[in-house]
DNA sequence: ACTGAAACTTCTGACGT
DNA sequence: ACGTCAGAAGTTTCAGT
């Protein structure tokens, strides 16, 4: 029911497809051993099947002037459901959290964040992330460099 | 040098395209009010000067297999330039880990990692991260959920 | 299931404003 | 700097194998 119903030419076309998500349809022909219109129909069936789930242009961070990257660990005040609610809801209207993942272990979520400088950063934490009522505690580590940061699954 | 260069139009356009890196000129031409002749040229400005860094089709983890997602904090065993380097190399080399930074504070470094399941999960930590000279200390935390996961910036 | 050709859409460079 | 237009390129549907 997942991963049976796409072969060999399907994962290589969305192995490509990660790599650069503007390629022809003809591009893909020449890379995969089929015709550009059977490219096209298996494309399209991946993306109305959710295994292609979108496009999108990768920006430049830096140049574009979100020059820091924080991770913040997030404890929550309460471990009941509404709560945890209501932090989602909060972090869904937060445009400079990029992703947000609830852990196992010590720590309840962790948080990548994008600002521009430090200022904007700490109006964040202090100013927007601490006063909220589902929030108890959070640590912020700065990101001193960034060795990798690719969305490419190891088809 | 930076952000000067590129205009209310300019964000507009990248904005578009970091929701859907498909879109035609024609489509762009129709929301930011400019021909699409014009949406072509400032794509390709872009483009050349770096502020698109690239296109990528994104993919459905669990449906292709991938269902576990792991943030493990690394400690590395001695903190000089050269072992940093044969981290950095280690890393490189690893399909499965998607996102790698070093952070201020208590741990060295952070990485995003997907697996198929814990099997896979634990030949990776025990088997590739943990026994590599570099490495000191590995924490390995397990997703439960992930409220949110973009690379969208707040243009 | 796949190919190849035909109809349609999109892209892009030349030109005029 | 921008829009218009026309030739080139890419996409997609459909008939044929």
């Amino acid at each position: 029911m997942t991963v049976a119903q796409v072969d060999q030419f399907d994962r290589k076309i969305m192995a490509l497809l990660q790599n650069d998500g503007r390629l022809t349809n003809n591009d893909l022909s020449d890379r995969v051993n089929l015709s550009p219109s059977q490219c096209s129909r298996r494309r399209q069936r991946l993306e109305e099947e959710g295994f292609i789930r979108g496009y999108r242009a990768v920006l430049d961070r830096d140049r574009l002037g979100f020059s820091l990257v924080n991770v913040i660990s997030v404890t929550l005040a309460t471990h009941n459901r509404d709560n945890a609610q209501r932090f989602a809801d909060l972090l869904s209207r937060l445009p400079e959290v990029q992703e947000a993942h609830a852990l196992t272990g010590e720590m309840d979520y962790i948080l990548k964040v994008v600002t521009p400088d430090l200022k904007s950063l700490s109006e964040f934490v202090n100013g927007v992330l601490l006063p909220h009522e589902s929030v108890q505690h959070v640590k912020t580590a700065i990101v001193l460099e960034t060795l990798k940061e690719t969305g490419s699954l190891p088809l």
